[in-house]
DNA sequence: ACGTTCTACTAAACCGGTTTGCTAAACCGG
DNA sequence: CCGGTTTAGCAAACCGGTTTAGTAGAACGT
């Protein structure tokens, strides 16, 4: 309130020094041709000596719009930085948005609430990453007014517009590439919630890409038994840990099955430790295709999700559903996944099992 | 408007439904004391059940805050989503934003100009990111009275909080553990600026960087002719390209200081591709210390910069100046840098040059 | 010369809240 | 039973703009 308005001039302010009213002030601005031209420009010069500028928020109030899109995310922004999953995602909504000149707000849990951070959130409307079920603040928004996409959501709330991944098609893509490769003895590497019954957010995903799994392995008849799924926090640590305490409990995968690219990544550097090569003595696929796994040794087989894109898609959903102001019917978009086979996943070694599939 | 205000309940729906003034109703949220406790409750009960919820515009303008941070980079957000570094940055801005129950707006030019992003913004303060020299905007905001937070921006605005991170001293680390390997012929992978004219924004880092280079090249007796300074864009690409043209170009290092990490990356996948191992034929060091760097093969020796904390300070900078409403003595702060070397650098090749340094 | 249309501008209402200043009733001590 | 304090709540002003509904005067047509 002080530093704000101590010295901003108001449009008072400028009226009264161009001796007109606040209405042609308005105008000078807003509807220049509703002035005549000299008017306009000598308001116009009074007001930028004077250095002046319309105050946003006022604007916002009056106008009945913001200009500004909302990024809702479940996680404390931390967390969600720290993803370069989510890198990739916020530039895809962030082009579209830069592009239609809207503005980009953040929106994360407030001391914990993300209610609250919902209502504070001055926006037009709002993409949500990960949003599973039946999260309150979804009807929340709803009653607000605002429209909302839902991003790996799944199918919850059909009646809003959502993008989401064939994450079953393309675990089960990764499982077939290894079952191909003769692989029978399986570790799958899973993400664990970040905290503690928040299980919602990446539960989804989680789930979704467990079920792939478990269909394609099913399918070649092999059973995937609890204590062959292990789960960890999806970092390059995470994934390192998951592999060597499996391997301490005894588990001798030839292949492993990671849900993130920087587990994958932790599982190989573990693997090395464990003194196995990779992917001679053991195998590894990633999920998602980050930036990182192109680059590492060996280059990590991965699971292609078009994530840039998914960010796009959102975005212009979005907008379209703030262009048409009733809601219309809510588009749901599901993009495909595709396996992009590197040097991390090898036949089985022979001797363990026969290089057999197909 | 439209959406929006439909049918949206105003606070006089409330007050009306309730049977009490408005008054009662902004005290129900805001200092229920005032009220008899069961009044108090039955408004906020009445509002519940009418799915009421404060305007979060009207709130700021009447309280003259908007519990909102801006993070302003002169790129657009497509590019700053795509560095690594940046992403870093914003974690850090962002533990400290949301710790104090601000929320975070990303600002980058609105259809190419920057002085109306920064308008439209409606935030209680800047961190500006890589905005060099005298970009009109910065004085646009001080006359808005909106704090204001440099961060790379070398000495400029010295009226101004900054963090600063010691690029030059960085640089010469680099040389010198070169020069200490032995290595006396340099090549100097710049970044070049993503839009020519641009140059503001990188051009204080690269010039500070470059400088560094220089002197501690000139302290060995080495001079660094233009001709062995080549830029690119930051990418691994980018990196890529700078080594093979060079190369072309009849240039024959022992040695590559590159600016970016990304760049440094490429520049081993060139010299790879050229048949030179590194680091036996040719050693390269980075700059930035990004994590992928950790991962490649072999590790990049690099400089280490503390990115996070970059993000971190410049919060608690702004956070700083927004609370103490006078403008008060404004804080530089410089962090070090320091070198971390991994496997990417190695004694100069025998033949070429004697291992000499030291 | 007179009614009509246009031009250039204004006063007041409005957006949706918060805050100030005030009042009526309840409470309280003597 | 009475003056003074406290409690609970209200009306109106305000935040800083935009928009609506007019109005005075000039230009225009006949």
């Amino acid at each position: 309130m002080r530093q704000e308005t101590r010295d901003r001039p108001r449009i008072a302010d400028v009226a009264r020094e161009a001796g007109v009213s606040k209405t042609a002030v308005s105008f000078a601005f807003n509807s220049p041709e509703r002035l005549s031209p000299d008017t306009a420009t000598r308001i116009r010069d009074v007001a930028s000596s004077l250095g002046y500028r319309p105050h946003p928020v006022a604007r916002m109030l009056t106008q009945g719009r913001t200009q500004t899109l909302g990024l809702l995310t479940p996680q404390a922004l931390s967390v969600v930085f720290a993803n370069p999953f989510f890198a990739t995602f916020s530039q895809g909504v962030a082009v579209v948005a830069e592009e239609a000149g809207y503005a980009l707000l953040f929106v994360s849990p407030v001391q914990g609430s993300l209610a609250r951070a919902v209502n504070r959130a001055t926006v037009d409307g709002f993409v949500a990453l990960g949003l599973a079920e039946d999260h309150p603040e979804v009807e929340q928004i709803r009653r607000a007014g605002l429209p909302i996409v839902m991003v790996d959501s799944g199918a919850a709330f059909p009646e809003h517009p959502a993008v989401d991944v064939d994450d079953e098609g393309g675990a089960r893509l990764a499982a077939e590439h290894l079952l191909s490769l003769g692989h029978r003895d399986f570790l799958v590497i899973g993400v664990e919630p970040p905290a503690p019954g928040d299980q919602a957010e990446s539960g989804g995903v989680v789930g979704r890409r467990l079920e792939g799994y478990r269909e394609a392995l099913a399918a070649a008849g092999i059973d995937l038994p609890d204590d062959h799924v292990v789960v960890g926090p999806a970092s390059v640590e995470g994934g390192s840990a998951c592999l060597a305490s499996a391997w301490e409990n005894g588990r001798r995968p030839t292949a492993i099955l990671a849900m993130s690219d920087a587990m994958a990544i932790g599982a190989i550097h573990a693997a090395r430790r464990l003194g196995l090569r990779v992917p001679a003595d053991i195998s590894i696929v990633g999920f998602d295709d980050i930036e990182l796994s192109r680059h590492v040794e060996p280059p990590l087989t991965t699971v292609h999700q078009p994530v840039r894109r998914k960010g796009e898609e959102a975005c212009r959903l979005l907008l379209s559903a703030i262009a048409r102001d009733s809601s219309f019917r809510p588009d749901h978009r599901r993009l495909e996944t595709r396996l992009i086979v590197r040097g991390s996943s090898g036949p089985a070694p022979i001797g363990k099992e026969v290089a057999g599939g197909r």
